[in-house]
DNA sequence: TTTAAATATGCAAATTATTTGCATATACGT
DNA sequence: ACGTATATGCAAATAATTTGCATATTTAAA
């Protein structure tokens, strides 16, 4: 799963069913390549030092890609969306109140206290993914 | 803390350090009244029912509400915000895929798990609130 | 391989959510 | 009551995301 070779981009892509394009391959070898959630916009701004791609085909492709289960959306309130690779896993970030920045936090898991919270609300059988946020001022702002 | 009375909403304002106009009242009495977290729009309309008042008022205020810590934001990935009252606890949620609706969980604390988390990472010593979405399918969706 | 239908793309225009400029009105300390 | 800082309405501007449409590409079938 750790999605670095074309052939297991190509691969993962075609299991999803859907279509094979360079701009997909390129959206997702840019998302693994990266260690954290990105905006739209910067991605728009990496590939288009690659190729020619439109915004609305990187939009697109967002969508598609995440409603396959491939990517994880995430929006820190800040009011742009950003993506990262859909691991399975819960995603845990430090936000940044002052700087916007985000951290990732890795190696910690809080499943068992939310699958508590699952079992409390007995009405979300088919929960996904998870995400937790914290908000904060990061080291460089205090 | 429980935010019912005029007389309390005054004092909340005020020891917050805002002015005290007829529409914080309102938008502060709305959010108290309403057990989830609700959206500009949502806000909006209510108060437009009641009294004259402008979109840029309510957005204006929200931010000022929110700067002074009265209230927290949340987005949800819905492409738009979602505010309430800010009670100084984590707040969590399940929020369907499918029709957005958001349904909030009470009564589970997730807090020594976030510590843990604020403490692997040393640099976010002023952490203030977190949130945790869960994302899957409601019962009604399914 | 062609071929045809389904899907993807670029480009421009449209929508949505949110913000801002500015003239006027209101809040509140003095 | 007065003066200044802040709040408000209204319209216009931005920012993020989506959509229409003509053309290009992918893919499965022939
Ligand atoms: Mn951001
Ligand atoms: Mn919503
Ligand atoms: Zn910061
Ligand atoms: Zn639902």
């Amino acid at each position: 799963m750790a999605l670095h070779t074309k052939e297991q981009l190509t691969a993962v892509i075609k299991s999803a069913g859907l279509r094979l394009t360079d701009h997909r391959l390129a959206i997702l070898a840019t998302l693994a390549r990266v260690k954290q959630p990105v905006t739209v916009y910067e991605l728009v701004d990496t590939l288009r030092k690659k190729e020619n791609i439109d915004q609305a085909t990187v939009y697109r492709n967002l969508t598609s890609l995440h409603e396959a289960g491939l990517l994880r959306r995430l929006d820190f309130n800040h009011g742009h969306a950003h993506y990262e690779l859909e691991t399975g896993e819960a995603s845990h970030q430090l936000v940044c109140n002052s700087c916007e920045t985000v951290e990732k936090i890795e190696g910690i898991s809080i499943d068992s206290a939310v699958q508590k919270m699952l079992k409390r609300s007995k009405k979300f059988k088919n929960a996904t993914t998870h995400s937790i946020e914290i908000y904060g001022v990061c080291k460089h702002c205090a």
